[in-house]
DNA sequence: AATCCAGCATACCAAAACGGTATTGGACGC
DNA sequence: GCGTCCAATACCGTTTTGGTATGCTGGATT
């Protein structure tokens, strides 16, 4: 299970559509698509009936969607929480130990 | 941000060094060296001071500490929660809409 | 009931991310 | 100064991910 299928599952669940979720995540269809087949086969359960109108919630996919909420919003909070501990931190420690040496990209 | 970060962020806090967190997680140590960092580098400060003696937590990384805590177990949660909210549902609709079609592998 | 249409699934390929091995760089203790 | 302990970097092969093109399904329309 990866954060990018946690957030693919909730504009799904919230656009009831594959298609306009992806538009909403800019990104393409299938990716979409089979990111939540993988996740599905992952956890062992279906998450949403396909009809011909899109995807619809099953009971499952309504308790996995409190919960990945709940994810993304603990992730959003802590790189924050983080950020305003750090507020007036040094960005690096006044006497450097391991300095931080050349790198040529940020990868 | 992923997952994997996470988790490598909570065994290398939790051990106080990188070779044992990635021992413990099972893989070499570069990776989880290069997580970190990729880590602190998207949040925009780092969260750790490296010491010749190992990697010794700054409070922003005590901060993201217990929010990283919260996510992992959430997404314990999510899956067993969606697993719980299914029994009982069949593992296909009773009535098949879109049918599963044959596929080679389970990628 | 044949056709059309909306929408998810699959095949195939290219690009990016990831992990592993080997090696370097850096600080501390002797 | 030398050895040791650790983290950082280089480099490479593998895996994962996303994109494009296309197929398949079932309801709606007439």
């Amino acid at each position: 299970m990866s954060l990018a299928q946690i957030r693919y599952f909730v504009a799904v669940a919230e656009e009831g559509n594959v298609g306009r979720a992806a538009e909403r995540l800019h990104i393409a269809q299938p990716p979409v698509s089979r990111q939540i087949r993988a996740l599905e086969d992952e956890i062992g359960t279906p998450l949403f009936v396909r009809t011909p109108r899109g995807m619809q919630l099953l009971p499952s996919g309504r308790a996995f969607l409190d919960r990945a909420r709940q994810i993304l919003s603990a992730v959003d909070e802590a790189s924050a929480a983080a950020k305003s501990a750090a507020t007036g931190t040094p960005s690096w420690p006044t006497k450097p130990i391991y300095r931080r040496r050349n790198q040529r990209s940020e990868r």
